[in-house]
DNA sequence: CGTCTATCTTAGCGCTGTTCAAATAACAGA
DNA sequence: TCTGTTATTTGAACAGCGCTAAGATAGACG
């Protein structure tokens, strides 16, 4: 068996005492994992377009009917992908939050932290949205990490300054925020920008130029 | 021949008299025209992944390969729908502005009427976007029609009082402008504002709720 | 009328997502 | 340690996809 050869990973008796985390590994050791990291990396390296299960299933060195025992289909092991996605988008909020930076320019360094993340992962990037737009039966998990970030963003909002009784002004201000950011984000990649960009002296300059004449990002809250 | 029966559209010398606008019509009237128009059809209909160019030549009543003599891609047959699309926003735009409002009230108008065309094309919109993502080399007809919606934004701010002196800025607004209004497009498809919109009384008060939020929606012009 | 060219078809390649029965590896209990 | 059970993986197969190449056909033109 070639497999046997592939396999040169801890044994389910091994794992046992390092992470016992997930349910049970078995013949691979960890396909789901494998799986989930070949994926991310078919992506990231040719766009989501290329990330065919069979590629994957061939990345990770099993049959193409492997994943079927561990997604029921190809759009799930996006949604697992997407989950990994919304993972470092949080990661990077953390450390955006907790740059030494005032309330309200924090606001602002949030937005570009997040166009950022959109343009350092734009394949990842697209998956995300791409996920969460597609589906009414969003998976939870996706959900779950998805409203995370959103909420990271509230809480900025209300250590600047926002009012947090005013529930729905608080609710519009964060939306309006995400809207910006996003939209942004999927406009950076135009090429007919970069002579704007190149003018303004760098592309973080652009950002903050266009996030600027966002309220929320430009001066706090105040409604 | 099935496909003498198919064809009850106008031979070529009767089409001379009418329209002679395009190349040359031949065995099946105006077959590019049909294709693209099925296209369109499937993609409102079952979205963008289910529109297969053997499903619109299925649709159009043709053979899997006739679509290569006109488009030589599916990438080619898709700008020809984006390019429908961008013809259709720019309608909704004339519309819009045309509409008996106030200047500065024009541009949040504006930014409704572009997220509601989102809502309502929510395929065709998708299309628009990914055409315009995914290729630097953007054919020249959809680039064009592109950039005139994006005028058409930079007009009615400087009608509400932007000051064309001021290229960076002005530039910079519009770009806020879009990118508010895209990243709006693509959140409202999200149930989670079901409740949000159902307190505010309904989809155009939330619409509005979030574009007040961006400075040049909500006041005009002023950096 | 014959020739020519654009148009369309038929057939086929390799790829995809997905299913199914059969094989295999790990575990549980004797 | 052997046995049966179950989770995991394989191999073969299906329909559908984008796309290509070669041949048929219909209209235009001399």
């Amino acid at each position: 068996m070639i497999f046997t050869a592939i396999r040169s990973r801890p044994t389910l008796s091994e794992m046992k005492e390092s992470e016992a985390a997930d349910p049970r590994p078995y013949h691979h050791g960890d396909l789901r994992r494998a799986l989930v990291e070949a994926a991310v990396r078919l992506v990231e390296a040719d766009g989501p377009g290329a990330m065919s299960l069979r590629a994957v299933a061939r990345e990770a060195g099993v049959s193409p009917a492997a994943p079927y025992h561990h997604f029921k289909d190809k759009s799930e092991l996006l949604d697992a992908v997407a989950h990994e996605g919304w993972e470092k988008l949080d990661l990077a909020f953390q450390t955006a939050r907790d740059a030494q930076t005032s309330p309200p320019d924090r606001v602002r360094e949030l937005g570009v932290a997040y166009v950022r993340f959109a343009m350092t992962h734009p394949a990842l990037y697209r998956v995300m949205y791409d996920c969460s737009r597609d589906k009414a039966d969003m998976p939870a998990h996706v959900r779950e990490n998805e409203e995370s970030a959103y909420r990271r963003v509230k809480d900025v909002l209300i250590s600047a300054g926002a009012d947090p009784a005013d529930e729905v002004g608080l609710e519009l201000a964060t939306i309006a925020c995400w809207c910006a950011a996003h939209g942004l984000a999927e406009m950076t990649s135009f090429r007919q920008f970069d002579a704007l960009k190149a003018e303004l002296g760098g592309e973080d300059a652009f950002l903050r130029g266009v996030l600027s004449h966002v309220g929320v990002f430009a001066k706090g809250l105040q409604r």
